[in-house]
RNA sequence: GCCCAGGUGGUGUAAUGGUAGCCACGCAGGACUUAAAAUCCUGUUCCUUCGGGAGUGCGGGUUCGAGUCCCGCCCUGGGCACCA
């Protein structure tokens, strides 16, 4: 037999499986019944084609994937395992202006090198599904997404500070920052006020935390790393009077129990009420100039470790404690952040670190309200005796008034009651989780597919603005009924841009009739109702639009219906004074045609409109259908961005779908302006179009996206690569989604996992797809480290290219030593030595082959499993043990175990003269998926037909995996005295005796008589002296 | 500072509460060879008076029995960054 020569074997079978098209995906046909077989979709995080190259860490995930591909492929499963291309970006800009090619060039000509690079290791992949970002024909879903978003207000422009970095020249995301330092390029990171477009995750900042409870397949830390990014926060918003003012101090506390604690408040620099009061603040000299301090220092600087606390007092202001009246003041700190809750905070130093901290330096007054409990409940120390620190956990409320004595948790409930049922405040939850700013002042990333229009922004229109029921206004505040939600707030917005607005407090709206009401807006309305007109309607007003629009027959420009009551069944109490408001007949035949169009905004709970009469109206008037999570229940809030997102004339246009994807022009001047524009801005032929909307003159938005927009669901795309009415055929993705295993590195936990979780929620919404959460079971890869222990780079001069370790060890030997240098998940540093120990290992598997005669089978009666039991080789046992094994650990991804048992299975084959046909066989199913190459020859070589992977993998069979002796150990307390060898099916009784007659144990004993004797099952025997 | 993960031979590591160190690397000795490489075989946690003794970061505890569970420290890696 030949020796082992790697480059051969690897260069035939690759053009084999090429020839043969064995890893093209055999994807059922949907339209036939045929789907019968289970589908497994395995993939891995794609990888950025960055002009270095592959180093060894890449295809450290690609060879697991491919392993668990190749072996679900043998159990007879679909699989879907592609590959592509995360190529907009930064890294891609920056690599071509430095070496002065075009970006796309640049991209194109590193595909190449990846793709070269990947082919050489053998991969499973089905080149047909390969996607790239940068490909017209991808993103231009990637901008018929956002257009989505756009239109249902989850994408908003926005001029509020954010972060800046100025070596980068782009405003980033929060996610996009590594300890206030830019995440790419280390450079300090600027606060600055630029328009940018924002993503409203944060209205998805509850469905994307209680999801993680549904992914029982993830690792916890990943979990926990989301769900302290979300950064969820109960608790409540408590008014505090400024005292001789009608103002009130918001603050957002955690702590609603500790409200008799407080004992100043803080606010943020930025805080309007600074700006507001300053000519009753007294020390106006020291608070500027501490402003101005605070707005020179950078963030990384404010937030510096260990800093010490500073602030102003405003003097002349003191707020008003609601429950005691006490007279506060008020200080000014760069501790408290305006970004947070409501910019400023009650003190409460007697519980709470950093007010401690703060009050001790300006001497200011501590009190305690809440000591430490023992479990039994009793006081630890009383209220008198101070510790050093503050008490912040939770323990038992005193000095407190109505809820003395009440534990923490009770202590809170009940004083958030008593907030509510005064008005003095309100439950309130927090996150930490930012809006996704999502424009990029650069060139290379998918162009933002919206044009803003002046025409459209100036043109002025009528509003009538409708409210319904409100029965119960009066009784329980102003956040309950109709009479008080958003309209005047939209109003004064609608109004300041020179709007006409007709928004009346409705007659009779306790007992309502639809008729009167009806009347009532004809009569009082001031202007004439016409195609000019835009008409709202909350709640129950939408019904009064329902007959006024039968009622006038007469076309008007835009009809928007918030949360709509359609027929008389709902969530209220008060219901049956609704029912009788009207007889409930409309023909929507008619009025659908009496607007140029209808939106439905939907709240996404369905909490009180029903959600089949909400589809039933979208359904009758043909209208666009806007779910979302309003900020409070049924749109009830005082102010309500959802509505105004609707409503808005801020000029922005979208870019028909019909005309996506919208191409990002090739100019040769790509360099980033640094002034806030994005270079496409100087391509004036590309900027300048037509309003899709009026036609009139527009201007492109000249943004670009954020790297991560195109990595967001690229998933999908695998599923219908070449689908061009949809992203994906919701019929293919309900059959491949969700994926089964993703595998990639950590450093995504809060980056590309939050925002692709988000957007497939949002699909998921939309109705694009079939499931809430897009991947099942997620594993994180480890690190490959430089045999030098440090990251693989050019700057150590470190590097190790797979190409060089497959040209001298092989494919099969470079993946299996990946797999077999430590546990998967684990950053392990590179060892040449290693993968020398991997290629001894195959080539003693290669000359195993020789030993194996077809015809020479030694049969070893089992002995003990009597007549008809199966016949038995030597090698059974520990075959049957490994098939179990490797099988087990494949789907762990336990590799290294699995490889380390099949060294085994081999160092046994070795020991003995001769292996059977079938037993070799075994051995190289196993190996196959970790080393595709060698195997497929040697199964050729022993005289198979066909491709090993078009084999069944072996399952292994319980009772012949069983070992038919078994070595007990002896201990006497707890000491290893003795083993004996023993037959497997030895009983509890006969293993005690054997033990305490064996000659060492009798010797230890001394003569003593055993206390206690201990048999665990095949494992030992425990004797107590 | 807070949160999470982890500390086992010279090295990478393995061990459902049950014989610590499987499988490799390295090293030492041997076989083959004129010689070397390659390959194969043997040994390889430490101490030892060869009976044993000690040993999984350190100190305690639970248990017949702890690398594994509990408590308190130390160290390494990762995440967060005054989030009220």
């Amino acid at each position: 037999m030949s020796k082992y020569n790697h480059k051969e074997v690897e260069k035939k079978w690759k053009k084999n499986w090429e020839k043969s098209e064995i890893y093209k995906t055999k994807e059922p046909s949907f339209a036939k019944a045929t789907a019968g077989k289970a589908k497994y979709y395995v993939l891995d995080m794609f990888p950025y084609p960055s002009g270095a190259g592959l180093h060894v860490g890449h295809p450290k995930g690609y060879i697991a994937t491919d392993i668990v591909a190749r072996m679900k492929m043998m159990q007879g499963f679909n699989v879907l395992h592609p590959m592509g291309w995360d190529a907009f970006g930064l890294p891609a800009e920056n690599y071509a202006l430095k070496n002065k090619v075009h970006p796309s060039d640049g991209t194109a000509k590193n595909v190449a090198t990846f793709k070269k690079q990947l082919g050489l290791l053998g991969f499973t992949y089905d080149w047909d599904r390969e996607v790239n970002t940068t490909d017209p024909k991808y993103y231009k879903w990637t901008q018929w997404i956002f257009l989505q978003m756009f239109k249902k207000g989850l994408a908003f422009e926005s001029f509020a500070p954010i972060n800046w970095c100025p070596d980068c020249k782009t405003g980033l995301a929060n996610e996009d920052l590594e300890g206030g330092l830019c995440e790419r390029c280390g450079s300090e990171i600027e606060r600055k006020p630029m328009r940018q477009w924002v993503l409203r995750i944060t209205d998805y900042a509850e469905k994307l935390l209680s999801g993680l409870d549904t992914l029982t397949a993830w690792p916890e830390h990943i979990k926990k790393m989301q769900s302290d990014w979300i950064g969820k926060s109960e608790g409540a918003l408590v008014d505090f009077k400024i005292k001789d003012s009608d103002q009130t101090l918001k603050v957002f506390t955690t702590r609603p129990d500790t409200l008799f604690g407080a004992t100043y408040m803080v606010v943020a620099p930025e805080h309007p009420l600074i700006s507001e009061n300053l000519d009753k603040i007294s020390n106006k000299k020291a608070v500027q100039e501490y402003i101005e301090v605070a707005k020179s220092k950078s963030d990384l600087e404010r937030t510096e470790l260990q800093k010490e606390k500073t602030g102003v007092e405003l003097k002349g202001l003191k707020a008003i404690n609601p429950l005691t009246n006490e007279e506060l003041s008020i200080f000014m700190a760069d501790y408290v952040l305006f970004g947070y809750g409501t910019g400023a905070i009650m003190s409460v130093p007697g519980h709470d670190e950093r007010d401690w901290e703060f009050a001790k330096k300006y001497k200011l007054p501590i009190v305690d309200v809440v000591l430490p409990v023992n479990e039994k409940g009793d006081v630890l120390f009383d209220a008198n005796n101070l510790s050093d620190k503050p008490f912040t956990e939770d323990g038992v409320a005193v000095n407190s008034d109505f809820i003395n004595n009440l534990p923490t948790p009770q202590a809170k409930e009940k004083m958030l009651s008593y907030l509510e049922e005064k008005g003095i405040g309100q439950r309130k939850i927090q996150y930490k989780l930012r809006d996704w700013v999502f424009s990029r002042q650069r060139y290379w990333g998918e162009p933002i597919p919206l044009v803003h229009c002046e025409q459209c922004q100036n043109k002025k229109y009528n509003y009538i603005i409708l409210h319904g029921f409100s029965g119960t206004a009066d009784k329980n505040g102003p956040n309950r009924g109709e009479s008080n939600n958003w309209r005047p707030w939209i109003k004064s917005k609608l109004e300041d841009k020179g709007n006409k607005v007709f928004c009346p407090n409705l007659p009779n709206t306790f007992e309502p009739n639809i008729e009167e009401q009806v009347q009532y807006v004809i009569d009082n309305v001031g202007f004439e109702i016409n195609d000019g007109t835009i008409i709202v309607g909350h709640s129950l007003g939408a019904v009064v639009i329902y007959r006024l629009l039968e009622k006038l027959n007469k076309k008007v420009g835009k009809v928007v219906l918030v949360d709509p009551v359609v027929t008389d069944n709902f969530v209220d109490h008060e219901r049956p004074k609704v029912t009788k408001s009207c007889n409930w007949k409309f023909n929507f035949e008619k009025i659908k045609k009496l607007s140029k169009e209808f939106i439905v905004l939907g709240d996404s709970d369905f909490g009180v409109i029903f959600e089949k009469d909400i589809k039933d109206l979208v359904e009758n008037l043909t209208a666009k259908l806007i779910l979302s999570k309003p900020s409070a229940g049924h749109f009830t809030a005082e102010q309500e961005p959802s509505v105004w997102g609707v409503l808005d004339q801020n000029g922005w246009v979208p870019v028909p779908e019909k005309d996506l994807p919208l191409e990002l022009p090739k100019v040769k001047n790509y360099e980033p302006s640094g002034t806030g524009e994005s270079p496409l801005a100087t391509i004036s032929d590309w900027v300048n179009t037509s309003c899709p909307q009026c036609g009139g003159p527009a201007k492109r938005e000249t943004n670009t996206m954020p790297q991560w927009a195109g990595s967001c669901w690229y998933y999908l795309r695998y599923e219908d690569p070449h689908n061009t009415k949809e992203l994906v055929s919701k019929e293919k993705e309900k059959y491949w989604s969700p994926i089964d295993l993703y595998v990639g590195g950590a450093e995504h936990a809060t980056r590309h996992l939050i925002y692709a979780r988000f957007w497939h929620k949002f699909l998921f919404d939309i109705g694009m797809v079939n499931y809430d959460e897009p991947f099942t079971r997620l594993q994180n890869v480890g690190l490959i480290l430089a045999e030098d222990g440090r990251k693989m780079s050019k700057r150590w001069n470190n590097v190790i290219n797979p190409d060089d370790v497959v040209e001298e060890y092989g494919a099969d030997a470079m993946r299996l030593y990946e797999m077999f240098m430590g546990p998967f998940d684990q950053p392990c540093a590179w060892s040449t030595k290693g993968v020398v120990g991997v290629r001894r290992f195959l080539e003693r598997a290669w000359t195993l082959a020789e030993k194996v005669k077809s015809d020479i089978v030694i049969p070893v009666k089992t002995g003990i499993h009597g007549v008809g039991s199966p016949i038995k080789s030597g090698m059974t046992t520990v075959l049957h043990q490994t098939i179990k094994k490797v099988s087990e650990d494949i789907l762990a991804l336990h590799f290294n175990t699995a490889i380390s048992s099949m060294m085994e299975l081999v160092n046994e084959m070795n020991k003995v003269p001769n292996v059977s046909k079938e037993d070799f066989v075994l051995l190289l199913q196993l190996l196959s998926p970790f080393a595709p190459h060698i195997t497929e020859e040697l199964w050729s070589q022993v005289g198979n037909k066909g491709s090993i992977f078009e084999s069944v993998w072996p399952q292994h069979n319980a009772e012949l995996a069983k070992d038919t002796e078994i070595t007990l150990a002896i201990q006497i307390n707890g000491k290893l005295r003795d083993t004996i060898l023993v037959s497997a099916d030895i009983s509890e009784e006969e293993a005690k005796q054997a033990s305490l007659n064996s000659e060492k144990v009798q010797k230890w004993l001394e003569g003593k008589t055993p206390k206690k004797v201990i048999y665990v099952k095949n494992k030992l025997v425990s004797i107590v002296v």
